[in-house]
DNA sequence: CTGAAAGCGCTTACAG
DNA sequence: CTGAAAGCGCTTACAG
């Protein structure tokens, strides 16, 4: 059915070898016969099929991004970086979404193995460090983001410092009761926010009310979503003392939090994290995360990591940078 | 250096021939060979390599997806229904992002020779109807989104319908001057949009002033984006007699516009395109796309067009649906 | 149930 | 510059 090397050979009168070598450009093959065979491909149709290059060659040119959520607005920019990147280098792209409630560590582990990529990213993913340690005994590139193992090179942004920040900033504005709309404890950075948010509180000599830190119910994307913002906020307005600021774990819940206090004709000062493209526009302010810059410094561990393995770990952290909108400064109400 | 079925067959004292068979869960393996050769993979980390399993098949259980720009809200919801009808079939999903400014059609044709997948999803991607039937004579399931080749199956929605609907549900709102902010004439789509408010205003009996049809200087993903809408709206503003309603091509241009108009403290009624998740939040009206579902319909064609080629080429139109919210009726300012 | 062998469509030393 | 041949790591009739 489909057309061979074979066929080319058989046709320009030549051994299938030049006919790959004029494919692959090699230098050593006479004009004439490359004119020959290029013709005759062309004539044919006739293009080399990379799913036997891939085994031929021992490598497919193909980088695998793991990831448990696609649709999340973090890893949206974060491919938008690795895309980038990967546009120059002559990689192309596949993504594996593993199901969140199925064995992650099996998942990932299975993908890896079939090995049907030459590296892999893998993007928010929580494993403990002995489940890390049985991925690095595969041998394979692989870089971590959004996430930490001592086993991997790592990109990602200093949780605990961003939280904290944000926290010391509302703190500094002067105001007393601050809560904090969390999303679901599953990961690190999860975890890392909720203890920036402690300390900075600590430190500033208050007393952490519990009550003020809380998250909706809605557990789509581990709580990274719009309603679930909505719904804690309106649980923070209920309280009889309500806080009088917020800081959010996300952008993405803060933008929920935000349209329920237009609901409800309440607001105080909002800090976000992440700032995602859209922040600008809600005039939200937020702690951000460069993770377009993260996705192409991921893209360019793992590259130099295939070219080879024995270079040093390397782990990049990133300082979350406070950016001031009208969501903790004024005029809130018309945002 | 990597450990292959040789390997097990050797330790296992049975053929290559069985080995295979344990991992490819055929029947007619002895429960005792089975368990042999399991436990000794299990031991020796054996996994079958996926890419001499695809070259032996024939098949790589591989769904491309070729698009021009993956961040673009359009396309992760896309995505989404992709990812989530593709999680129950046992494919993997490959991204091929085209570059915009090389040869488009060229770019198409060689992913697809590759052959590297089985099927191909081609989003947002415009070319002649000479250009596919070029394509249609590679012989690959091709499944087209946002875009119409009577040579492919399609999944896209009615925009001159949609974009006339939109206008008309603006006149019979009374208002006199409908400006459109549109994105740029490459795709069919874009075209349609401008088409459907024109019919509808010439059907009203108006005259199409060209003055208030207009897009932004901001080229980026052919004018959908945030920026170009902004700039637009500017530029309305700035006109001697003002529109008093817009209709813009895209809802990320509608945010963009909403943007400019609380910055200029200038409000007119504001009716979008697409229905993207945020829209909601912005309180945005808007014709809504079900893109996810077109995303998991182009799914369920590919797959069956997989399975069977001679499936007669079907072509799926929605109607985009009005979605009335805070821009199109009051309060707009405190959006 | 099991094995020997051909085949998937290329690449790449090796020898000339 | 060119070709014969081995090899990439599997799958799968075919025969037993």
């Amino acid at each position: 059915m489909s057309i061979t090397i074979y066929d080319i050979a058989r046709e320009a009168g030549v051994s299938i070898a030049t006919v790959s070598r004029v494919f692959n450009n090699s230098e050593h093959v006479s004009e004439k016969a490359r004119q020959k065979v290029l013709s005759i491909a062309n004539r044919l149709g006739y293009h080399p099929q990379a799913i036997a290059q891939n085994l031929a060659r021992k490598k497919s040119k193909l980088i695998s991004v793991v990831v448990p959520v696609i649709s999340n607005y973090f890893f949206m920019e974060v491919l938008e970086g690795i895309q980038d990147s990967l546009a120059d280098a002559d990689y192309d792209l596949n993504i594996y979404n593993i199901k969140p409630f199925d064995d992650i560590p099996l998942q990932v582990e299975n993908t890896i193995k079939r090995g049907m990529a030459e590296g892999y990213i893998i993007v928010s993913v929580h494993m403990t460090e002995q489940e890390w340690a049985k991925l690095k005994r595969l041998g394979v590139p692989i870089i971590l983001i959004d996430e930490y193992s001592s086993e991997f090179d790592s990109v990602s942004v200093d949780s605990v410092e961003g939280a904290y920040n944000a926290t010391q900033y509302l703190i500094a504005q002067g105001y007393k009761k601050i809560a904090m709309i969390r999303a679901f404890e599953n990961s690190k950075p999860v975890k890392d926010r909720i203890t920036g948010y402690r300390r900075a509180l600590e430190d500033a000599g208050r007393i952490v009310d519990e009550e003020l830190i809380l998250t909706g119910v809605d557990s789509d994307r581990d709580g990274f979503n719009e309603n679930n913002g909505y719904e804690a906020m309106l649980e923070l307005m209920k309280l009889p003392e309500p806080p009088d600021a917020c800081f959010c774990n996300s952008d993405i819940q803060a933008i929920g939090a935000l349209k329920a206090m237009q609901d409800m004709n309440f607001f105080i000062p909002l800090l976000g994290f992440d700032d995602i493209q859209l922040s600008q526009f809600f005039g939200l302010s937020s702690m951000h995360q460069p993770m377009v810059e993260m996705g192409s410094m991921a893209i360019k561990k793992l590259l130099s990591r295939i070219e080879n393995r024995d270079v040093e770990i390397s782990h990049t952290v990133f300082s979350p940078e406070l950016i001031v909108r009208k969501t903790t400064s004024q005029l809130i109400e018309t945002i």
